[in-house]
DNA sequence: TATATAATCGCGACTAGGTGCAATAACAAT
DNA sequence: ATTGTTATTGCACCTAGTCGCGATTATATA
């Protein structure tokens, strides 16, 4: 297991904080973690569960966004398409081919030297639906 | 002035933050606008400064996004340059040529019929300096 | 199985930021 | 200048998330 790896050690707190995570299908947010967490084993410290979570994307087997202020976590394994366009109107979130985006990612560098991040963009906008109605 | 319209009061706290947010060149924090409220008028919540700020954001006279999990604030006039370059590692923000982006806002469109927000995009990344070091 | 040694824990305090409310004060009308 | 209305204030308390620390405990080794 990955945690096993550099003296990590698998705690009955992390195993379980691990357990819930594999039951969101979806993307989810520490909130609900730490919700879960708690109501199945009392005394989890909200710390712990932040902990565990900041761990596991060290990790690489989930991944952290910010999105409108919250962290938005997703399973890696999830993510082969590492960019998401989300629509401002109705909300929806659709993947993204990254090939789109070297031709940018070339310009920075050569323009600026700024190696971008492109790993995970999220980016804003209106969706086909939303922007044909009004 | 822009505050007299809708029934808005020009407070002494507001004129005050008016006009710190007047002397920053460059993008500013929310906390730097505190710190500097408060240093002059003493008694100012920090409920009132965040208020007014969210006040000047929906009135259009500035505009705030989200960075590293914190608002950083910019003058929309001073806002030519939409697209900010901020490198991760020493934290610095360059603004960046909008031009860049037309081609991939076009590719986004054709292919997925997404019609982007691409107003103020925040890119995540290391400048040249830090990509040459470590 | 007993022991040593860190990794991890829960705790408590702290951060930036947000919110409901009763008191205050800006402004319009007299 | 006085008043009435109501936007705005400061206060107190809440939120998600972070951090240092001393106590606990998972794990490697003997």
């Amino acid at each position: 297991m990955l945690l096993k790896k550099q003296g990590l050690r698998l705690t009955p707190q992390r195993l379980l904080v691990l357990d819930i995570i594999h039951e969101f299908d979806g993307p989810f947010t520490a909130e609900e973690v730490l919700r879960q967490t708690q109501a199945r084993m009392s005394g989890v410290d909200k710390s712990t569960v932040y902990r565990t979570l900041e761990l596991l994307e060290g990790l690489g087997s989930i991944y952290g966004m910010e999105v409108g202020g919250r962290t938005l976590y997703h399973h890696v394994d999830d993510m082969r398409h590492h960019h998401h366009l989300v629509c401002r109107k109705c909300g929806k979130s659709m993947d993204c081919d990254e090939g789109l985006f070297v031709q940018l990612e070339a310009l920075l560098e050569d323009k600026y030297g700024f190696r971008v991040d492109f790993k995970h963009m999220v980016i804003g906008g209106l969706c086909r639906e939303c922007a044909s109605e009004g």
